[in-house]
DNA sequence: CTGGGGACGGGGCCC
DNA sequence: GGGGCCCCGTCCCCA
């Protein structure tokens, strides 16, 4: 999965970073103490704070529904038409028509994208974003669909990433506009459940717990590779030796350090 | 070097 | 269409 728009920490990631710095005086919400689940779920403002109107373009999204917004087909990657793509870079007026100013994006898309098509996207749009990664199964898959011509393309403003359904589109923008902001350290996430989920680093709150051992995790995911650890027979094997192993992470030590070839 | 835990991310699915 | 949740995954650190 690409983490394309993900900094790299750094050296001294260890230290606090300015968090505030990635966001406006106004974020969608934020989570105070005390952490027990009933402050939790009354420091959610109601819906219509929570909605990202609050931090999102809302003309923006609206002029995307518009008629005015043309499909763009894969089938467009023939050469012989450009048709235009829905992309939020295009609405230069963006930023007046709403009141709070939204964050600066982490790397400006390159000015070559202000003009580009769906087909260009696929064939160089990954190119020219290394860190995107290979192109998504959802978006590779659409050259096979039946009528490509009825589909349009939402552009990230930010990073130009293409999406073919605007709630996707609305969803990774919160990865870039990161409107949850923890009350304690000032951290922002783009998901409350996100934010949640870090609020336990503060409280200690460990809901996730093994049944074999009994130790408690505070993230599902990591109850999930501890489970592995309990296993004889892990889920990640090597395909030389056959070693298994609980997580992609070892398995990809293993065998960038090599692999003896032997089984163990 | 290896194994494991902690923290966190995104996309997809379901309601 | 939006939000919550799940799943999969990465990165970092430590023993």
């Amino acid at each position: 999965m690409p983490r394309s728009f993900l900094v790299r920490k750094s050296a001294c990631s260890r230290l606090r970073p300015n968090y505030s710095e990635l966001h406006d005086s106004s974020p969608e919400f934020t989570f105070q103490q005390p952490y027990d689940q009933a402050h939790l779920l009354a420091a959610i403002p109601p819906p219509e704070v929570l909605n990202t109107t609050a931090s999102l373009p809302t003309l923006i999204w609206d002029s995307l529904l518009a008629p005015q917004a043309q499909p763009v087909g894969w089938a467009s990657l023939l050469p012989r038409e450009i048709p235009k793509v829905v992309e939020l870079t295009s609405l230069s007026d963006e930023d007046s028509g709403k009141g709070s100013q939204p964050p600066s994006p982490p790397s400006p898309a390159p000015s070559s994208f202000s003009s580009t098509s769906a087909s260009s996207l696929e064939a160089d749009g990954y190119a020219a974003f290394p860190g995107l990664g290979p192109l998504p199964k959802q978006l590779s898959g659409l050259s096979g669909a039946k009528d490509p011509r009825s589909r349009k393309a939402f552009n990230c403003k930010y990073c130009n990433k293409e999406y073919v359904r605007l709630g996707a589109l609305k969803m990774h923008i919160r990865s870039h506009t990161l409107p949850c902001v923890c009350g304690t350290c000032g951290k922002a996430f783009s998901r409350p459940w996100l934010l949640q989920g870090h609020v336990r680093t503060h409280t200690g709150e460990k809901p996730f717990s093994c049944s074999h051992c009994n130790r408690a995790f505070a993230d599902r995911s990591n109850l999930r590779a501890h489970l592995q650890t309990h296993s004889d027979v892990k889920k990640y094997q090597c395909k030389t030796c056959s070693r298994t192993f609980s997580r992609m992470s070892l398995l990809h030590k293993h065998e960038e350090s090599g692999c003896s070839g032997g089984p163990r």
